[in-house]
DNA sequence: CATGAATGAGGATTCATTCAT
DNA sequence: TATGAATGAATCCTCATTCAT
């Protein structure tokens, strides 16, 4: 019966938005009276967490167990990013849930204290910073790459989603991953020290 | 008036969100009545449109300007990233009202129509395109990276306003800059055509 | 419940009037929260609609019912008069909402367009047709007659409403009968063709 | 200026009815202030009914008198009939104005206390009599009589109102008055004293 | 457990009227 | 006198939540 209620959530949200949802429409489109909701979910707010956590947990998971790997930090940065955006391919529903999720985050300072958010960043910073520390990568802040990285991801993910016809997300996904791995530049990069902003 | 009223707006908005934003707040906030504001804001939409173009506007034009200037592609590309980020630090109270923009446009699909962020993703696609056209950057789909660059920028700029204590904007902003333009692998790129995901 | 929120709003109606009627006191009237209004009726107007309907509907059925017997048509006209004159002595409080229907209905060229006043109207047209083609009327146009009918009809109503001991309905209504069928001149009329305003 | 207001009022009510009238849109219209309305009508009820007032006064006071005049009875009626309805027919913008006063007069029991209403019944009731008193009429309640005829009436001009070619009024006005005259029957009056509901 | 009618706080918007300039 | 910015009471409608059955 969550599972049910759940679900209607996510059609519901898929059809009208986030925005539009009211428990009304939940109760319709699940097939149960009103005040039934209220009998598996205390409020709207955890009915909602409910439904966001259901959605992604498994995502989380796989990619966690990726990041987890025995692999290079290449190779399980590489992975990473594939997987983040063939899952969003395969659970398309679910990704304005991702963005709603991001955007009341928002208001709330929440974002960056959103557990879930946290916890893959820091998992993906863990992993750059492992390869920093193997000399896979170049030394840098491995939070704020880890962000940069996750952002650019979503990014091209909320790209494809409104793109009638993408490409496959292994092309995407191999293009974010060969830019943040050799950069744009068609030069060396200069010797370091030199400053980007020096002169 | 329009600006006390603007004023208030954002004001309410930096300390409660989006979301909790009533006309009467932002009468009381503006020390008038519910009425006046309907004297100078035909809607509640049209008074949030107002505020967001007021906080944006003038960052849009002097972006736009660096993007436009005679300078390389490379410069450009790098005071861009500099300045978006540095206009945040001087304006860190207009921050939550784009990121709210961005938060509704999500909703609507609306995003990927958004004007002011659709143009400003396309002048940096041109300038990317240009600076590959010159032979300055690899060559590579130029919409995209304009996205991934943009992307990573809002969520460095994100990062900083949650800071206490955050670094120069300089230095951020040379980060963001430098791993894209070189990356983060240690090792060189490997020959053109062999694939990330290849074997 | 519909029942007896169109029972609050039909006694409002009458205590106040119809521009005085807010949903506010058709709530507190009928004893239920303001919301509950809207569990049952859409809007105001569906509520408004609604209530002229049922106050409305039967009499309208009972007239068409009169309209359409096999009587001679003076018989029918006659009974029609009678019955319209005795229908609102026997409903006194739905006559302000019959009333009102009209005013709001002029405001906006809806009277004539609307269904249940046309429909009567060329019922009723169409009876005095018919007796003109079998000889117990005068030839002329039936469609203005009815207009004319039906209006002094209601006219007459209402001053009965407001008259503290009216006259029996048989009576009043008899009276419209007569001067329709025979006219009120001592003479007789003139040769056709005589123009009244001729000379 | 408090014709210009006026003015301003009625171009208004026949450009959007009463319904949609605001202090704003006449103060716009008349190319005046706001507040300015107020230095020259205390309300807005004063205002409109000062509008009434100027448009209805010369019909009344020629409706007057023609009923005051020395001619017939009979001839005073016809002619009342014609110019009320050719009145219409040359200042048809002040329809509209007419009818709202009607309907808003219904809501608040003033219609019967209405003095232009009852007194140009009064008159014409009177008319009626003097009528009758000469034999010129049968003999019947003048009042109830006088109503019925200017309902009739009126009746008929708002349908002209709403005709893309309405006959001339002459055409109309001789209608309403052969009716009221003499009848429709095509038979003799039955001897008086048989009553039309008698058996 | 399930129901769904009832709730009522709250929100956007309108507009006649006032009053300091 | 004329102005028009400011007012704030009034109005329609929404929707998360409760609770008696």
């Amino acid at each position: 019966m969550r599972d049910s209620i759940r679900e209607a959530v996510t059609k519901l949200i898929e059809r009208e938005g986030v925005q539009a949802l009211t428990m009304d429409k939940v109760a319709e489109e699940a097939g149960v009276a009103k005040g039934t909701l209220y009998t598996y979910f205390e409020t709207k707010k955890q009915l909602l967490d409910s439904v966001f956590h259901t959605a992604l947990e498994p995502m989380k998971e796989e990619l966690g167990n990726i990041l987890d790997s025995p692999e290079t930090p290449e190779a399980r940065i590489r992975l990473f990013i594939l997987r983040h955006m063939s899952y969003f391919d395969e659970h398309r529903r679910f990704f304005r849930v991702l963005l709603y999720e991001r955007s009341v985050a928002q208001g709330h300072r929440e974002r960056l204290t959103n557990n879930r958010y946290r916890s893959g960043l820091e998992k993906l910073a863990s992993v750059l910073e492992e390869g920093m520390k193997k000399g896979f990568f170049r030394r840098c802040n491995p939070e704020k790459l880890a962000t940069m990285i996750m952002e650019a991801d979503i990014a091209m993910i909320s790209q494809r989603l409104y793109q009638n016809d993408p490409p496959r997300a292994l092309e995407d996904a191999e293009f974010i991953y060969d830019v943040f791995l050799y950069g744009i530049s068609a030069a060396e990069r200069p010797a370091r020290g030199g400053h980007a902003y020096a002169s």
